[in-house]
DNA sequence: CTGAAAGCGCTTACAG
DNA sequence: CTGAAAGCGCTTACAG
């Protein structure tokens, strides 16, 4: 394939073209375009005749210069796959495209950030406003954003002190703590575990307030002994339950803390010839797309994750056209009990 | 939260800005920020001071309105998640952001061609070229799109006749074919079901093609019977191995088309009190990350679907920037065996 | 090495 | 209902 490269490229019809060929001004072409204002019926279907005839498309970046409005929302994220975030973008991308903007999407992995000068992939020069992954952003920049007044919403995680950035999250606490009456109440689990997530993550916390309440209710006492990281990732839950197992450490049950560690819990569970549920009753949180195929099925907490993806664009959007976005949304959860607590099967 | 809405919201530093405050003029600022022509070192750093100070970030929609480039590259995809789709946008993102270009994002769902005068989500009036995944776009406007010299990288199908419109897609029928030779020989499968996707669906015709040639190669008569639409979908192969259940159609094996077939070709025979692999073997193509955890897990044909997306962007900014790029581009596939072929575990 | 000026393709008061 | 004109914030010959 052969084209002319990008700057030698023959130029598509303006605005310009099509009002003459109309027989108009430029700025009667644009009401016609935007419906910004009445226009004779007569001139109107001769504009359009002008602009089916050239082929022709407003070009953006002379839009959203002239009239100083994006209509694109910028997304940061960790990862651009994989089972979490899968549908936390689609989610995301439905209801962008439902309120007419662009998304443009950038993937942070866990680079550095770069110099101040650098031209930074995703921000207040290119889009009209940002949803911000937790741990995605420094919050010095988050900071920097909130000073020049630039539409954010924080996704999974909440405002930095002091700056009262919108929000949008699940509700962890009160799922945890079901999961463990339940764990507790039903399958007579003692000496239940808990996988944090990495230090600081916000679900995490919750998640483990949930589990020691349940505890307390109960009148079992919290053992700091089984706690420990697992990294929400099945790698680290791995390696945690497999030192368990090495050093002897008795329990009946794993919380893994979200279902990507509940994956490596039941693979250092198995390695250690453990049965689950019979040995140990395993539960996640999350429900994934392939948690219910996993062996056994996964007992869990559903999270709304397309759905936190939807709600929180909607309040980008809102906060980009409006000037404000509620403060907080807490989305509910629900638990989802498979086979891996000790439940019996479909 | 509280914010001005856009268009009352207090303007930010521009290059005039950066330009006053270090006494120099735009075009010297300009230069310093594109590095586009020598600058004296004293001035350089004035200019990087004051674009410090001021917070000074270029506006993308000016640049690519004076420049005529716009570094952005637009994705037409039917859906932005799913066990397919993600490892592609990985791919793509990543490549994208090497690229040092923007991803525009656009899922076309089912849904039907706008009108003309509409404007479209992504298109050249707000990309410098475009990824179209197989039927993402109608040919018509793919025609229109080469008429005007627009880049465009076609994913996973080949050009429309005549057009040459570059493209990048996967090696089929070799591995189909090697996935059949393997039923036969090491399985003693005689009676192989092939379940096609979509009709006119070019990898699922050549997927057919290898499972043809094996059987010919092996003395086998091809069996129109025993050949329908799975669809490449769970829901229609689950429905077509029910049907010939029913109907007491006799078939040792089912090369289900791709992996997302075969699951639904897995809870079909499942519900018909079927084996796998012991009544029957099963085989897909693609290698989700799921077919893993599949029970028992699936063999099937490993599809280099991140490698799709990185060649794939590769090639479109190649044409984007020099004009040209490779006609077509065909990334190998290998078999994975697993167990649900009756090979044995790990 | 630097600046003045034209121009990119639109939108939007302003006037009529 | 319509047009002339200013202006959005940059880049890029052109001159010096």
């Amino acid at each position: 394939m052969n084209l002319q490269p990008e700057s030698k490229r023959r130029s598509r019809a303006t605005i310009t073209d099509v009002a003459r060929k109309a027989g108009v001004s430029i700025a009667t072409v644009s009401r016609v375009i935007n419906q910004t204002a009445a226009v004779a019926p007569e001139t109107e279907s001769q504009v359009r005749a002008a602009i089916t005839a050239l082929n022709y498309r407003p070009q953006s970046a002379a839009r959203v210069l002239a009239s100083r409005k994006t209509k694109t929302i910028g997304l940061l994220i960790p990862e651009i796959s994989g089972d979490f975030f899968s549908p936390l973008l689609r989610g995301i991308e439905a209801e962008t495209r439902n309120a007419g903007f662009a998304l443009l999407i950038y993937a942070t992995q866990r680079e550095q950030a770069t110099e101040a000068t650098d031209l930074q992939p995703l921000r207040e020069h290119n889009t009209g406003g940002m949803l911000v992954f937790v741990n995605s952003l420094p919050e010095k920049e988050l900071i920097r954003l909130d000073q020049i007044e630039f539409p954010v919403v924080l996704i999974h995680c909440s405002s930095p002190e002091g700056l009262n950035i919108p929000c949008v999250t699940i509700e962890n606490k009160h799922s945890a703590q079901a999961m463990i009456d339940h764990l507790i109440e039903v399958h007579n689990c003692r000496r239940i575990a808990f996988l944090t997530g990495a230090d600081g993550q916000e679900d995490s916390y919750w998640r483990e307030m949930g589990y020691r309440e349940s505890l307390a209710a109960h009148d079992i006492p919290f053992d700091p002994q089984l706690v420990t990281t697992g990294g929400f990732n099945r790698h680290d839950a791995h390696k945690a339950i497999a030192n368990w197992l090495r050093e002897g450490l008795a329990f009946d049950a794993v919380f893994a803390g979200d279902d990507e560690a509940a994956v490596g819990v039941l693979t250092a569970l198995k390695a250690g010839n453990k049965r689950v549920p019979e040995d140990v009753a395993v539960t996640g949180f999350d429900d994934l797309h392939l948690s219910r195929y996993l062996h056994p099925p996964l007992t869990t907490v559903r999270a709304p994750t397309e759905q936190v993806g939807r709600e929180a664009t909607r309040q980008l959007v809102r906060l980009i056209q409006e000037g404000e976005a509620d403060p907080l949304v807490l989305l509910p959860t629900e638990l989802v009990i498979r086979q891996s607590c000790g439940c019996a099967g479909p």
